[in-house]
DNA sequence: GTTGTCGGTTCATTATTTGAACCACTGGTT
DNA sequence: AACCAGTGGTTCAAATAATGAACCGACAAC
């Protein structure tokens, strides 16, 4: 990687629990020398992509993101393509509802709904990165992706986020099987306790498989009707998404489960 | 600068009139050799900055700039601050209003309102950039700030975008001698013609001026009484957003026009 | 065919990045 | 007051990465 992804991976260390962090943070966090960073940091906020924060002198993401992001959605509505289908699917089902894409390796959480009918839900939030092993986003995505991917993914280390989390490459494999042949993955606690999810894959329009739709419950609200409905909802909404972002539904053969669909 | 700084100047050849630039476009339009634009373009990519449209291989602004601008709103509420601010100056006067801020020595338009009460009004656009001579915002902002960067601005061409934009750097500086005085900057027609703005500076922690809030009219229904509103909401709204944003307004001889305020 | 474009690649030359050591400063602790 | 551990920031020779003219294959127009 040349020097210009080395300064932007910079940037991923700021998340929504530690979004300012010093000279001496970004040093230790990224394992890039001090004085690299400096000049790093200095180059990103000179285009506004961070921006120093008085009298701690903390960076943070700047500015410039403002009009980039305006621009992204100007020129690819994602957001606003992608609510409307949400909003179906929470509708359907009463759950909450999220898309992730998959940018730059990583599943980032882009959009999300969530449903009126019960008192609780499950909450989500923005600029999240989801991790690949331990939620149904991830799975699918990763299930429907090329081996290098997999291979990378299942080569870094697989923290255990509850004791639901699958942690073993050679189990989580087997199951990514499982998830292409489904055509969604399911997942029962393994990102956090108590949420049980489903998510089928987006396709663009060179058949690459590049985002998830996600449906999330409480695990004590899922009820086998509830599942297949989720189920239903999610294959529905990831193959609408796929439709209108250009690319081509799988085509599925249908389980009973689907019938519905 | 260092490679970096050039790579992310790359992004700035995406606008909204030409979201789409093939590599040659790119090499062409930067001036930088189509091999270095080559490489550059791929580490954007690598981190999700840009993105290549099948088939033709153009890149456009690309979906990590989502995650990024979702962090920014999280940690620097501006846009949501913003809002509210602008609402009450275009409901006070009835017309446009709009919050454009410094950022990597452009001006950025980052939000704006626009008023109910008449047919016609000055219609706006997210992620544009203002040129600093020919807007009430570009000008307020460079009379307020350091003379470094008047000389840069200064010094580079400076286009007549309408028959009625200034162009000659002597009686602009002359202008911002005024503005500074004054305490907001007054345009008309020179960005757009028929379009009578003002605007008024917005000060960060530190005392630099980072922002400004402007409010813009069809030229034909600015009456003096009008006139003397949209200059009294402007500077109220911005001294409340340098308020807010944790700045210091500036102390202002209160001449006639400001009694409303 | 010929010509001109496109996106992308190659590789010797060149210029930039790199990092250990260093400074100046701040806020605790002894 | 002296000391220590931390901060953000700077220096400069050595190491490494960026650069760009020339090139390739593919496509489109003529």
């Amino acid at each position: 990687m040349g020097t210009v992804g080395k300064a932007l991976e910079l940037l991923d260390l700021f998340t929504r629990v530690r979004p300012q962090l010093g000279l001496s943070d970004v040093s230790r966090h990224s394992g890039v020398n001090k004085a690299t960073c400096h000049r790093l940091m200095t180059e990103l906020q000179a285009y506004g992509l961070v921006e120093q924060v008085e009298p701690s002198r903390e960076y943070r993401i700047g500015p410039a993101v403002l009009r980039l992001a305006a621009l992204r959605e100007e020129t690819v509505p994602y957001k606003s393509i992608v609510q409307p289908v949400l909003v179906e699917a929470t509708e359907r089902t009463g759950e909450s509802a999220h898309v992730s894409m998959l940018v730059g390796g990583r599943v980032e959480l882009i959009s999300f709904a969530y449903a009126q009918r019960h008192g609780t839900r499950v909450i989500l939030h923005d600029a999240e990165t989801l991790p690949f092993h331990a939620t149904s986003s991830g799975l699918v995505i990763l299930a429907h992706s090329g081996p290098a991917l997999q291979k990378e993914v299942l080569g870094r280390p697989l923290p255990a986020l509850t004791p639901q989390t699958e942690t073993d490459p050679a189990r989580i494999r087997a199951r990514l099987e499982t998830i292409r042949v489904q055509g969604y993955a399911e997942s029962v606690g393994a990102f956090e306790n108590d949420v049980h999810s489903f998510a089928a894959p987006v396709f663009a329009s060179q058949g690459d498989c590049i985002a998830a739709l996600a449906i999330a419950a409480p695990a004590t609200r899922v009820t086998p009707a509830l599942r297949d409905e989720m189920i239903a909802a999610a294959l529905k909404g990831a193959d609408d998404l796929t439709l209108k972002w250009g690319g081509r539904p799988p085509e599925r053969a249908a389980p009973a489960t689907i019938d519905a669909y």
